[in-house]
DNA sequence: GCGCTTGCACGAAACGTTTCGAGTAATACA
DNA sequence: TGTATTACTCGAAACGTTTCGTGCAAGCGC
């Protein structure tokens, strides 16, 4: 690999002059200037990262930490946030953190160790002690995307989350569901309790509190077809059933495949979170949809603006709006109950 | 951030002995050891990894290039890889290419900048001519992965995508098809051409080689729509349509859909790629499927291998065998013709 | 008791950049 | 004509590591 040095050599100038025409950091000649680039192509160098991270202190990179890049929802957040860094010359390191709170810090000291200069973080958890254990293991700026974290100073991107869920039970009401079921993910994070919390609050306030039936499952695809099949089994199964997410959503349609229930004629169904192409789905799933892409779009734009110190005066707190999309899923039930 | 120069102080050693306990590459004497480690923690330290890749010229950082995150086949073999990289001691560059070779060349750059000790590329094309734009760019151990570059003396683990078409065209015509639509993505990648050219010859062999036709799709969800929406509006719409991908199939479902078409009983449907959750789909689609993970490994593996210098002989090329996966989309068709 | 190993700790050089102070020649000003 | 200014260019230091040769003390065989 050619070093700044070959160039320097082959242009037959110094070694701070090549610098100064790549980074155009100092005024040069224009026929100097000229030798250095042929040189530059002749012998086809590229600045060696790492040598340019450590002298200049800046590692011009960024990381991405989500909860898992098979669901469409954060692999639509990191391609848009790879295309946008990629713009303002930042390389990004996307990684998984499986929802698992060990995995996330070990994640978090790489990204420590590569002095990635801006983090954006789907965090697993909410609760302040997990908002010590980030604070102690972050130094550079970064936002938090779609779930908050308690006692922390970052900035943050969300969903209306409590919003989101009132939208889905409202509707379900509305259309007469009475036994409604809750999928919910795992108590700890925003995006759960929120959701979960604010679905219990709109149920307890049509007067459904103790019809209400919660089943945790993860926020996992697999757990939600266990749980799924469990809840259809049941002696009085549920008319309605609101899942938290999108991949539980799809674990609760196997749950229906495998149970032989029809929907919506068995049961209704409602998610959060949309899907990328809702008609090849049959029925077409109702949902509340969450705008990934603006989302991903505030988060790193915010980062950037922190990093180029633009400081921000206090820590932006940004609330998305969610949409309910009616499609196909829901509709009254089939017998309703005497009131 | 502190440096190894802090820890050093603070144990009261040399530097060289900071680093030796870290690596555990020269022997220390327990004790020192012990002021060592408890220094380190004392005030957190981490290497710095630009610093760390500079000195030992190797930067623990591998590259996986890939067409786009969002299609499940990639998404998984991006886990895999992430995963075992990771239990490697190897950090991972992810970038989409978005099926665009300039942007493949910019991110096969960017990796050269960051000096990856090796590669994992789906490359978008196969012709020679990328094959020494390949060669020109790339400098280190390199795996091809899905598709095969001409002329390239790198390893590739690829489906047998003649196979794989052989396999839905057989099938097809076994159920009585006559008239069948083969979606194709675009001319001069292996897994285009091989599976295009395979169910031609296939056709061909069965007598339909008349009948045949062809729809170049881009391997893009949104094109394969379109062109499945002109089939199906055709004077004499395919009885079976065969996708040459995942995205592609599922843009023709989109299509029936759209058109109002039954599947399978107005047309059957094969692809080539399976899906996470078959049974959410009705019907279920017949696919013939390709064993991401498994490719994926092997490709990292081989990878792994080729960076510790365990040189193979030659270049590897492991073709994966492809299985056909009969569902619920494919049927005789409605109303045979005469022979 | 002497020279040899062995085990451990150290200091300095080097990796490939950027940055900064200093030097030089040409130009402008008085 | 002498001096201040401008426009370039240069060399050396520094970023945080690893690596290697050196030094020193203790243990060994004779």
């Amino acid at each position: 690999m050619p070093t700044i040095k070959d160039v320097a050599q082959r242009a037959g100038v110094a070694i701070s002059t090549v610098s100064a025409v790549i980074n155009r950091s100092a005024p040069v000649s224009e026929d100097v200037i000229q030798r250095v680039e042929d040189a530059i192509a002749a012998i086809g160098y590229l600045p060696h990262g790492a040598a340019k991270a450590l002298r200049s202190g800046d590692s011009r990179l960024i990381g991405l930490i989500l909860p898992d890049i098979t669901n469409p929802f954060f692999s639509q957040v990191a391609r848009l946030i790879e295309t946008v860094c990629m713009r303002a010359g930042y390389m990004t390191f996307v990684y998984n953190t499986d929802e698992d709170v060990d995995h996330e810090m070990r994640i978090l000291k790489m990204m420590r160790a590569q002095r990635v200069a801006g983090l954006i973080l789907i965090s697993t958890r909410s609760d302040a002690e997990h908002g010590r254990r980030l604070m102690q293991e972050i130094t550079v700026p970064t936002v938090l995307l779609g779930s908050a974290v308690d006692g922390t100073p970052y900035d943050t991107v969300k969903l209306d989350d409590r919003l989101a869920s009132r939208l889905a039970i409202d509707h379900l009401v509305a259309l007469g569901h009475r036994r409604i079921a809750v999928i919910a993910g795992r108590e700890g994070v925003s995006t759960n309790d929120e959701r979960l919390g604010s679905a219990l609050e709109a149920l307890a306030e049509h007067g459904l509190g103790a019809d209400a039936v919660v089943a945790m499952a993860e926020f996992k695809q697999q757990k939600a077809f266990e749980v799924g099949l469990q809840l259809l089994a049941g002696a009085e199964p549920p008319t309605a059933i609101f899942a938290l997410s999108n991949f539980m959503l799809i674990g609760i349609i196997r749950a229906l495949v495998a149970a032989r229930r029809a929907c919506p004629r068995d049961v209704s169904l409602v998610g959060i979170g949309d899907f990328d192409w809702p008609e090849i789905l049959s029925p077409q799933m109702t949902v509340v949809s969450t705008p990934a892409v603006e989302m991903a779009e505030a988060a790193i734009g915010i980062l950037l603006d922190e990093i180029a110190r633009k400081r921000h005066p206090a820590a932006a707190r940004i609330e998305c709006v969610p949409r309910l999309i009616i499609r196909e899923s829901t509709a009254a039930p089939r017998l309703s109950l005497p009131a």
